[in-house]
DNA sequence: GCCGTTTTCGGCCCGACTGTTTTCAGTCG
């Protein structure tokens, strides 16, 4: 078993002791045991044999005892039971938003509710407000809340669907495959995913098999329902791959527009089936524009776009100073052996007390630490940033002369989400005007299939990073992807550098950069409109100049 | 369940928001 199995298996756990009334601090203790462990590249049996876990903060008696059960037998019996007794339907009732574990529990005591489709009825019948603690409000919330929840259904996001692809991918490898690649939506960039299709590659693909819930459902592709998405898998010879791949990548108005009626020749690489049509290759982020073929064929060419290779700089990302599970040094060694130049450390702000967020003093310390491990030289270049919260009024959560030392500020709203639209528009330009701002954070504060961004009038956003001379962060937090990539092109027409960040809270999550620039392309970035491709000489020039203009034009 | 003690109980990242049980509990970030 993998530690992030036993992760999962633990976070359950900890999610159904409280369905069962059991003391939410217990269930807390299991959590962070599944957080201990979650990041872990490495057998599960491995890690348990670790002093360094056996030993770690918040594992003890009981818990020590769990993780030797789960090794050992792979399981937890009373984990086990707890799955007989409660019922599945009210385990998902805590999928719904401002549904936590206490008041699905009640809902299923009190009003007898074991699933989403019968609390839907009983809202609809009346009878959830007739329940103790709910009301004619509540019922109403409720019923907003599943709608949400059903159309979130059938999409994921994008780091789940590589965990379901390279799961898929390592079975059709060790049944005989000699490739697997991703197509559809994943290799397209879609920022969730409704369906993933796959291409497996094999001299005899007739005799490859699959797993038992596929059925077929094309001449040589096979299709699965029975997973949180449509799975899609199509099976090519050698000589048909380029095909298969470009057929299954779509987008279908795409492939059209490139055929344009003709029947696709069977051909080994995308490049010559492009070719076959007289187009050059054309990358497959830019495939769901299906007027593009056209335009390429009257002269129009293929706008070069951002590679991970030229990103240089790594920035805004957590460390254990604030709630990140990795150290400084870590989190900068990780970014070396990534190739990167430069890292920005940016920990939460002071404001931000639920994520460990940084108070004056701990900023001066964190300040040492960082240059004492610039003069051991790591191999990378440490810079010292912060993730500093957006008040409610606009303002940065530091005086000025500690904004002053540091080296860039990413700038993040993470309370007051329901200000209305002007307002929000307005603290946040605040925010920009601020002459210590470097990057706007995740400027809409949206989180996929969980809840909308907060109301912004982003053109206006877009404007005053403009005139300021304001980055705008592309978080590629495969919950966040935010600057949304619509928006890419109109920010880029405006000037507007935009800093493609991980927001990683461990090394793990740096690794997802190289997805988030797969979403990035589809808006159409090139290298000159992202700010960390720069070399750190120039990041840092770039830097300074910015705060010299925007005091320049804080002046009356 | 874990932890640290003003050591064997009483806390448990902290503040905002929401709805309503009008004085707080549940949820969220």
């Amino acid at each position: 078993m993998h530690c992030r199995d036993a992760a999962h298996l633990l976070e359950r756990y900890a999610l159904l002791l409280e369905l069962a009334g059991e003391n939410p601090f217990k269930a807390r203790a299991f959590s962070r045991a599944a957080e201990l462990l979650a990041p872990l590249d490495m057998p599960f049996e491995h890690a348990v044999a670790h002093e360094a876990i056996q030993q770690a903060p918040g594992i003890g008696e009981g818990i020590r005892g769990v993780l030797a059960e789960l090794a050992k037998t792979g399981t937890i019996g009373h984990l086990e039971t707890l799955e007989r007794t409660i019922p599945a339907g009210v385990v998902q009732l805590t999928e719904l938003r401002g549904i936590g574990a206490k008041r699905a529990r009640q809902l299923w005591q009190d009003c007898g509710i074991t699933s989403i489709e019968e609390l839907e009825r009983a809202c609809r019948d009346g009878r959830i407000a007739r329940c103790k603690g709910f009301t004619a409000k509540s019922q109403a919330s409720l019923l907003e809340a599943i709608a949400f929840w059903r159309s979130t259904r059938g999409r994921l996001q994008r780091h789940k669907c590589w965990r379901l692809f390279d799961e898929l991918r390592s079975f059709l490898l060790d049944h005989g495959a000699q490739e697997v690649y991703p197509a559809g939506e994943l290799r397209r960039g879609t920022e969730v995913v409704s369906s993933l299709a796959i291409v497996a590659i094999a001299d005899s693909p007739g005799v490859l098999p699959l797993p038992a819930d596929f059925v077929p459902s094309g001449a040589r592709s096979y299709r699965s329902l029975e997973r949180n998405i449509v799975v899609e898998i199509v099976l090519a010879t050698p000589d048909e791959a380029g095909t298969a791949l470009f057929s299954a990548t779509g987008s279908q108005a795409f492939i059209h527009a490139v055929a344009d009626g003709a029947s696709l020749p069977q051909l080994p690489t995308e490049t010559e089936v492009f070719a076959h049509f007289g187009l050059p290759y054309v990358p497959p982020e830019l495939r769901d524009d299906a007027t593009l073929p056209e335009r390429l064929r009257h002269g129009e060419s293929i706008p070069p776009l951002v590679t991970m290779e030229q990103l240089r700089g790594m920035l805004h990302v957590h460390t254990t100073w604030s709630d990140g599970k990795h150290s400084l040094e870590e989190m900068a060694q990780a970014a070396a052996a990534l190739g990167f130049e430069y890292i920005a450390i940016c920990d939460h702000s002071q404001s931000a007390a639920y994520a460990g967020g940084l108070s004056i003093e701990r900023v001066a310390e964190q300040r040492a630490a960082i240059e004492a491990l610039n003069q051991r030289g790591l191999g990378i270049r440490i810079l010292h940033g912060i993730e500093s919260d957006i008040l409610p009024d606009g303002s940065l959560d530091y005086p000025d002369d500690v904004l002053a030392t540091f080296d860039l500020v990413v700038a993040s709203v993470h309370s007051h989400f329901d200000l209305p639209e002007h307002e929000q528009t307005e603290r946040i330009c605040r925010a920009l005007r601020n002459p210590y701002t470097t990057i706007l954070g995740h400027p809409t504060g949206r989180l996929l299939l969980r809840r909308d961004g907060y109301r912004l009038n982003i053109e206006r956003v877009l404007q005053e990073a403009a005139r300021t001379g304001t980055a705008i962060e592309f978080n590629v937090n495969p919950y966040r992807l935010d600057l949304d990539w619509r928006y890419h092109q109109r920010a880029c027409e405006l000037g507007v550098r935009i800093a493609i960040d991980p927001d990683a809270y461990s090394t793990e999550g740096m690794l997802e950069l190289a997805d988030g620039v797969t979403v990035a392309r589809r808006g159409r970035l090139g290298a000159q409109h992202v700010l960390n491709t720069l070399p750190l000489a120039e990041f840092t020039a770039y830097v300074q100049a910015q705060r010299m203009r925007k005091q320049e034009l804080a002046r009356p």
